[in-house]
DNA sequence: TCATTTAGTTTGTCACACAAACTATAATAG
DNA sequence: CTATTATAGTTTGTGTGACAAACTAAATGA
């Protein structure tokens, strides 16, 4: 195996180009997130919403973390006036989190350089070739293993 | 375009694919370095020092860092015995970071584990379909504009 | 009604990242 | 050959993000 983690000039072996592409992507996702002032869990946390007015708990699950690390999470959204939470109606104990108008902006703007950063990066390929590699790459994801041991 | 930042069932498109896969990844070496005790990046900085003994300035352009970022992340590895600082024989100012044996140890036992969750992760593409993606994915890192704005 | 879950917060701890100010050595200009 | 300037790295201060354990208040249920 080559050293999966630094750019060698060519030739990369599978793994290799899994995990660069992998960066190559997270990268962008960060840098692009820095323009707005999004992290990328906070990015991970609007595009969740977009479409959705989950519990902190169900935040929670979403996104893989803690329920402590959802409070704060919402609380610095929050502050920023992105994210509102509304007490539930059935559960007076629990919240239901709400995009604000503003972070509804911001996730559609942040969603948009996005496309347009990763479809250009896919301008290397050919039509037909971009369709292969949504393909494999499609596989590749539904067959995963929740990885464990 | 869908939200490409939950998992939706099914027919990804292009820019979800390539998001998604690379969370697929960016989670699966998240879990492995958790084993070892180790984040990303410090499986990247052990990754770049496996073959090579950086100034802390080229540690940092590698790693894409401040320079204040990276004397945190020397001396927590340090701490741990997993790096050593060597004075630079030809400037008193600066140091070559170093693998040390346990340090070298532990990345390769990360790099093993990796390569074997992706290199399972690929079985769901025949070797042919495994050499495609290698291919595309290869030319999308290598065509790739260092994203500006 | 009383005990137990459940939803979320608080507190404390740590890693990581940055920027600005600082120290010490190196390099360069006069 | 000194005086200035640049360079290498650290320190300090700030903020985000993550976790675990302890806690509060509401809900459930025996």
């Amino acid at each position: 195996m080559t050293n999966p983690f630094t750019p060698s000039e060519d030739g990369l072996s599978l793994v290799d180009s899994m995990v660069q592409f992998s960066f190559l992507v997270h990268n962008a996702l960060n840098r692009i997130g820095a323009e707005l002032d999004l992290s990328i869990i906070q990015i991970r946390l609007l595009g969740i919403l977009r479409d959705r007015e989950p519990t902190m708990q169900q935040l929670a699950q979403h996104l893989g973390l803690d329920k402590s690390s959802i409070t704060g999470l919402i609380d610095r959204a929050e502050r920023r006036g992105l994210v509102e939470r509304v007490v539930s109606p059935h559960d007076k104990r629990g919240f239901l989190v709400r995009l604000t108008k503003l972070g509804r902006q911001l996730i559609e703007e942040g969603e948009a350089r996005i496309v347009q950063y990763l479809t250009e990066m896919a301008d290397a390929l050919s039509e037909a070739e971009r369709s292969q590699f949504t393909s494999l790459a499609t596989r590749m994801i539904f067959s995963a293993q929740p990885y464990s041991r």
